[in-house]
DNA sequence: TAGGCCATCTGGTCCT
DNA sequence: AGGACCAGATGGCCTA
C-alpha cells in the first residue's frame, strides 16, 4: 500500500534533503513538504503529520564524508549520492516495518474505521501479546476439556492431555474454531467474543446442564491475564494508555 | 504548553 | 563492499 507510494516519493524526499543540504538552512526546513506527507494522510487518517526532511547535521555529515572519502576516493557528489541511497533504503525499511505493523493492527480485536484512532505501535505490540496469550490459554482450556470428556482417562489430563479423537468431535471443532483470529468487530475486546462463540457451541453440546469448564467457573480471561515476565509486563502507564485507546476504539 | 507519537537522518555494527 | 539492522538525535503534529 503505502510502501509503493512512499517508495515513489523517496526521490522527492531525497531531493528535498539535497536542497536542504546544499543551502544549509537553519532548522526550520519547511521545504520538505514531500508527497510522502500526502500518502501518509491517505493511509493514516488520524495522524496529520507534516513530515519533512530534517535539516542536515553538518558535523555528522562531515564525519561521514570523511569516512567515505577515506574508504574510497569519492567526490563530494558521490558521497551525497551514497548518503541519499542509504537514506532511501532506511526509509523503505521503516515503511515496510510500518506495513507489517498495519497488518498486525488489522487482525487485532479492536474497532477499525476511519473515525477510529489508530493504535500506537507500542499499544499494538502489547495488545497483540496479550491477545496471543489469551488465545493460547483458551485453546489449552478447550483441549483440556475435550481430553477430560473423550480422552479415555489418559494420565494426568493437564492442558496438553491425550487427544485420541482429534478431528471428529464437535467439541474439537469448537476448539479449532478458536485457532484462527476472529474477524475484528467493534464489540470485541482481546478476543473475548471468539471465546464466547466457541463457548456457546459447548453450551449447546451440554444441552442445558451446567457447564463444568473453568471459563464458567473462573473470572473471564481478561480479568486475570496470564503472568508476564517482568521485562514484558505491561506497565501501569501502558495499561492506562491501552485502556484509553481501547475506550476510544470502541466509541 | 507539555507530553506522546511519529518520520527521518545518521553513524555504528554485524552479516553475507 | 554493500546491505540490513539498530539506536540516538531531531523536529513536527496532535491531544489533554
Amino acid at each position: 500500500m503505502s510502501s509503493d507510494s512512499s517508495r515513489a516519493s523517496s526521490p522527492d524526499m531525497d531531493a528535498a534533503y539535497a536542497r536542504a543540504r546544499d543551502s544549509r538552512p537553519p532548522v526550520s526546513s519547511t521545504q520538505g513538504a514531500c508527497t510522502t506527507t500526502a500518502d501518509h494522510h491517505q493511509q493514516h487518517t488520524h495522524h496529520h503529520h507534516q513530515h519533512q526532511a530534517r535539516a542536515p547535521l553538518t558535523p555528522g555529515s562531515a564525519a561521514s564524508a570523511a569516512k567515505y572519502r577515506l574508504k574510497k576516493q569519492a567526490s563530494e557528489e558521490e558521497i551525497q549520492q551514497l548518503r541519499l541511497k542509504i537514506n532511501g533504503r532506511e526509509r523503505k525499511r521503516m515503511h515496510d516495518l510500518n506495513l507489517a505493523m498495519d497488518g498486525l493492527r488489522e487482525v487485532m480485536p479492536y474497532a477499525h474505521g476511519p473515525s477510529v484512532r489508530k493504535l500506537s505501535k507500542i499499544a499494538t505490540l502489547l495488545l497483540a501479546r496479550n491477545y496471543i496469550l489469551m488465545l493460547s490459554s483458551s485453546l489449552d482450556e478447550m483441549k483440556r476439556l475435550v481430553a477430560e470428556l473423550y480422552g479415555g482417562g489418559g494420565g494426568g489430563g493437564g492442558a496438553h492431555g491425550p487427544f485420541h479423537c482429534a478431528g471428529a468431535h464437535p467439541l474439537l471443532a469448537a476448539a479449532s474454531a478458536l485457532a484462527p483470529p476472529p474477524p475484528a468487530s467493534a464489540a470485541t475486546a482481546l478476543g473475548l467474543s471468539s471465546i464466547r462463540a466457541a463457548h456457546s457451541l459447548m453450551k449447546s453440546h451440554w444441552a442445558g446442564l451446567p457447564c463444568p469448564c473453568t471459563i464458567c467457573q473462573t473470572p473471564p480471561p481478561h480479568s486475570a491475564p496470564p503472568p508476564a515476565p517482568p521485562h514484558l509486563a505491561i506497565t501501569s502507564t501502558g495499561l492506562s494508555r491501552l485502556a484509553a485507546e481501547s475506550k476510544e476504539a470502541l466509541k
